[in-house]
DNA sequence: TTGCGTACCATGAAATCCCATACTATCCAT
DNA sequence: ATGGATAGTATGGGATTTCATGGTACGCAA
C-alpha cells in the first residue's frame, strides 16, 4: 500500500531559491523511495510541463516509476507516447531533498510559476503540488467557488462520493 | 461490518492542544486501522475542510482508505474529483493517538474551528467530530431542536427509518 | 567578476517524548 | 458483600528533538 501525501502548507523561499518541504511530505518521499534508508537524503521528480502549467508537480520516485512504465507499454511513435515522455522524461527536474529538509527550486521553475518569496504545498493523492500563493487562490479557489455557486445552497460535494463505483 | 463511533463527551485541550479521545472512540480508532495490534497506537486522519466548516471531522484509516478508493474511481481531471481531492487530501491532517489516548491538535487547527481549551466529541457514524462546544449549541443543536419543534408533538423521527431504500 | 548552484553551520519556535498525579472503574479474595 | 488491589483514564509539566529559516563560504561557468 502506497502512503499517500496529505495536507497543505505554506514556505519561505529564500534568494536562492531554497524552501522547506512540508514534514509529512518528506516522510512520504523517504517511504517512496527504494534507495532511501535512514541517514540519507530522498530523491524526487518535479515534473512541471509545458506553459500552460501553473504549478509543480512533484513525483516519489515509486510514482514516477510507475508512470515510466506505463509510458513504456504504450506504442512506439504514437502521438499519446511523444506527448508523455516530452511531459514526463523531457519537462521534468529531478532532485533531492538536503538534509535540512529542502529542496532548491532553480531561478527557470520558480519564474515557470512565478514564484517570488512563498510557495504553497497542497497533496494531490500519490504526488503533491507546489503553486505560487496568490495563483492557487485566483485560479484554483475562485473557481471552485464559482462552480459551487451555481449548486443549490445546501449542495453537499460529498454526494459525489457515493456517485463513485468506488471500491 | 464496521465498528461504529457512539456517544458524546467533552474534555480539556492543553496549552500545546493535545486533548483526551473518549476511550469508546479509541477502541473504534484501533479496530478500524488495519496496522494497529495491542500495544501500538492507533492512527487516524482529521479533515477539516473549507472555511465554511465549523468542525473536525475524524476517520479511522479504514474510513479514509474507502473515500481514498472511491475518489480514484472518479475521472482525472473532473471538478468533482478536483473538489474532493482538495478536501480529503489538501485539507487533512493525519495524525495517531498517543499512548495516554490523546491526540495534538495543531495551533492552526484550533484557530480553524475556534477551540480554546475544550473540545466536544460527537459520534456520527463511521466518523466522529470535534467541536468547539459552543458553536455545537447555537449552530447545530439549536437548529436540530428548531427542526423537531415544527412537528407535532408526538411526532417519532423513527418513521425516516422505514423512508431509507438503504441495504 | 557576477550570478547561480552546492555544502556546511546557526538559531528560535514548535512539536514530541517521557514522566507524574489524581481519579474511577474493575476484579478478586476473604 | 466489602475492602483493597489492579488496570484504565484524564490531565499536567519539563526536557528533548525536529522543523523552518537564515547566514557564510566555496566552486564554476559565462
Amino acid at each position: 500500500m502506497v502512503r499517500r501525501f496529505r495536507g497543505e502548507s505554506q514556505h519561505k523561499v529564500d534568494a536562492k531559491g531554497r524552501v522547506s518541504i512540508p514534514a509529512l511530505f518528506r516522510r512520504v518521499l523517504e517511504a517512496g523511495d527504494p534507495n532511501w534508508t535512514d541517514g540519507l537524503n530522498p530523491e524526487l521528480v518535479i515534473v512541471y510541463g509545458d506553459h500552460r502549467r501553473k504549478f509543480l508537480e512533484c513525483y516519489t520516485m515509486e510514482a514516477i516509476d510507475e508512470v515510466d512504465a506505463k509510458i513504456a507499454a504504450l506504442p512506439r511513435g504514437g502521438m499519446e507516447r511523444k506527448m508523455l515522455e516530452r511531459m514526463f522524461h523531457g519537462q521534468s527536474y529531478p532532485t533531492s531533498v538536503d538534509e535540512t529538509g529542502r529542496i532548491v527550486l532553480p531561478a527557470k521553475l520558480r519564474a515557470k510559476i512565478e514564484i517570488e518569496d512563498e510557495a504553497f504545498f497542497i497533496a494531490a493523492g500519490d504526488t503533491f503540488q507546489i503553486w505560487k500563493p496568490e495563483t492557487y487562490e485566483t485560479e484554483e479557489l475562485s473557481r471552485a467557488e464559482a462552480w459551487l455557486d451555481e449548486l443549490p445552497e445546501d449542495f453537499d460535494p460529498l454526494i459525489y462520493l457515493d456517485n463513485a463505483k468506488g471500491a
